[in-house]
DNA sequence: ATCCGCATGTAACCCGTTACATGATTCT
DNA sequence: AGAATCATGTAACGGGTTACATGCGGAT
């Protein structure tokens, strides 16, 4: 069988990183998180306990979270999870993966949660390359957006044109705000 | 069992109203569905044949879409899939329904999606209602980002407020394209 | 004749969604 | 005491992803 997360190669979903990226700050009970995730913006990536639960177990299995005292309440009968060692190791594995086109195509969510947990994990020279690698990436897909543009707009439907500018304006307001995070890093 | 598509209250995925839409303007063959989103930016919709044919089936058992003789070659033994009536109808009931402050929490990627195919399927007065809720529903939501921002920024850590920052930029540059969305509507 | 890209799928697996279940606390 | 909310789950279902299967038409 072992149809579960308990296999070798396994990996985390993006939300199962998320997760992890809490824990990896300090601590959370399972509520805790499932609140942080209904409560804050964090909350594109999940809905509902109904995902976050199942989630949590599955990185337990895999060892990347532990079972502790919660930090709060050490002598309750609640207990809270942890990141464990190997747990930070896949997660800073994550946080470290290349930049591909492939995940500028797929949309920019699941690279800025990758930002978003950064500080703290990556040392500032590696958020840096993150970021550079980030803004290129986001410069030749625009421009391949835009030639693409150049031929098949003309074809295009009027509502049809403007979603596709739409997605294009997009892409260059990112990489106008990557630009300024390096600066902001930089400072 | 009816674990299917032809249960009553079936409701294509946003992968099966894509399909639906493409079909919407005129037939295609399985093969021209999949290309079209392996080759163009609609590609952020799906990837692989492995979700197209099974979409079209599930489509196929609602009776939203049904097999033609190809167009472009019309006595040669493939076959074309085209919208059927019922297809049409459930097609524009969802380019129709209301913008929910939900869809724009989620993302704007199915919001375009249904904007994109918007033209030759709904009157402009439709489309024009559409962007003006849109945009209404941006600007609520990125305030409530902005409020959320005031209390809890001070506390992020830089990477995470970088992140967050990017959020809300790329919700006012989706408001300001709304906005010159209408305008050259109204052209 | 064979080889490669066209064209059309199918099967297994995993996970997110929805909906429900249940005990413990806290409020009224 | 009863109601809401806290806190933690579980079961069923559908569908997307990945990987594989296969037959056909044209090129070499």
């Amino acid at each position: 069988m072992k149809s579960n997360a308990t296999r070798a190669g396994w990996r985390p979903t993006p939300l199962g990183y998320a997760i992890l990226g809490l824990l990896a700050a300090h601590p959370w009970t399972g509520y805790e998180i499932s609140r942080l995730f209904a409560d804050t913006p964090m909350g594109v990536h999940s809905s509902s306990p109904g995902s976050i639960y199942p989630a949590i177990k599955r990185l337990q299995a895999a060892g990347l979270v532990e079972t502790t005292p919660h930090p709060d309440n050490p002598e309750g009968s609640k207990t809270a999870f942890a990141i464990t060692k190997k747990g930070r190791k896949i997660f800073r594995d994550w946080l470290m993966t290349p930049v591909t086109r492939e995940d500028v195509e797929r949309g920019m969510r699941t690279l800025l949660l990758r930002f978003a947990f950064m500080s703290g994990n990556l040392p500032n020279a590696a958020i840096r390359r993150f970021l550079v690698d980030l803004k290129q990436e986001i410069e030749i897909y625009t421009e391949s957006l835009v030639a693409y543009g150049k031929a098949a707009r003309p074809a295009m439907p009027l509502t049809g044109a403007l979603a596709f500018d739409c997605g294009i304006e997009s892409y260059r307001t990112h990489a106008r705000w990557a630009a300024r995070a390096i600066e902001a890093l930089d400072e």
